[in-house]
DNA sequence: ACAGTATTTCAACGAGCGTTGAATGTTAGT
DNA sequence: ACTAACATTCAACGCTCGTTGAAATACTGT
């Protein structure tokens, strides 16, 4: 009984050394050697419990995906109840999408802190950003994307899309941690600092979304 | 005489091919043979013209950040004039950040669509994002906060360098043209429709500036 | 205690990597 | 025409890559 629970272990521990590293240094720059070295195991155990490199970096995306939308949705759905009769504002709605992101930073930060790290990275490339954020996002996306479209009854189509496309731009930024912001601001912003962020990026994309909605085409 | 204009081609070459090659798989992704095969020559050509793989990486981003830079300060010297005695709004100054990048789009799309893409990636990554954005835009970006300080006086230094982090999100995820919200809007929305974009992200992006600045803390 | 299975180690494969030095072809100045 | 500098090609180096098959170990159920 041990054994199976052991087998999970070593497999958490690649999972654990794959993230950390893919997240720094990105798909191509880590080699399974390096991974294996820092899980502290054999290389060929990699190809015991995953079919190769690539599955093993699916594998380190699905891990959390679920948690992660299962959280984002019933933040969703907790706003909802809170207005049975009206639309929630933007702000709430926002905020539904981006809380759960800083609550999981916030109670354990380095279980979570590279799995964001690397769906900025995959964000931002033209190789995988376009299938494998629609592949793991789409359905929780288009969720709250009709959430907002009550909320912004006027807003059309388009800025409505085009509103989200900057969100996920300045979320996943904030999320990728690179320490940008603190040498721009020399200190006096930190890129770990979770409750800055939190105090303003819902405030600032809200009213984003609400200056195309009300403008005039 | 045709003799260092052939180099100066064929060193062209050489870059054009790694900026493209860069952009759609990363730096670790893309190796000189592949690079050189592309440029149609000689792998150790790459090493008569450059130092090393990362030299040649260096100089692909060198090549358009003048250039690049000389046009975002002058569009934003040409904002400041039209407002001898007052302050030019938020808009126009984002607009003045954001504007050129869409002219070069317009003018050569080829010739820029890598590169943006290119700093889009490095943006979003932990291991150069925060080191080679300082670097190569730090002074373009304080110029512009500066000016952005003085439209809106009452915000403070940690909202005004937030409200940039978002904007430096939402700005480059746009500019990685990864078909996300081509998938995502189901057609209806363009990765490519610069037109688009242009209507739609300095407004957005003011909006939120204003948001931040006009709070109580 | 034993058989059988699940997990881990060892050793190696062919391929591709970044890089280099020497040989070759090409052009410019005299 | 000759030469010296430049530009390009060829062949190879040591190394690391992803991946695999077979051997060894550890554990489970009987």
């Amino acid at each position: 009984m041990q054994k199976t629970a052991q087998k999970q272990q070593t497999r958490d521990r690649i999972l654990d050394a794959a993230e950390e590293l893919f997240a720094q240094r990105g798909y191509e720059g880590v080699s399974v050697r390096q991974i294996m070295s820092q899980a502290g195991a054999d290389v060929s155990l990699a190809y015991y419990h995953f079919k190769s490199k690539r599955d093993l970096f699916d594998q380190v995306m699905l891990r959390r995906v679920e948690t992660l939308n299962d959280l984002r949705l019933a933040a969703l759905e907790a706003v909802e109840r809170r207005h049975p009769d009206d639309a929630p504002t933007v702000e709430e709605i926002i905020a539904a999408f981006t809380h759960p992101l800083l609550d999981l930073l916030a109670n354990e930060h380095e279980e979570w802190k590279y799995y964001f790290q690397l769906i900025a990275q995959i964000n931002a490339s033209p190789e995988w950003g376009g299938e494998l954020m629609t592949r793991y996002f789409d359905p929780l996306v288009k969720r709250f994307i009709e959430a907002l479209r009550t909320a912004l009854p006027e807003c059309s189509e388009e800025d409505l899309f085009w509103s989200y496309h900057f969100l996920s731009g300045a979320l996943t930024l904030t999320f990728a941690e690179t320490g940008r912001i603190d040498n721009l601001s020399g200190g006096v912003c930190k890129s770990s600092d979770m409750r800055s962020i939190n105090e303003r990026m819902p405030e600032f994309l809200a009213a984003g979304f609400r200056a195309l909605a009300e403008r005039q085409p």
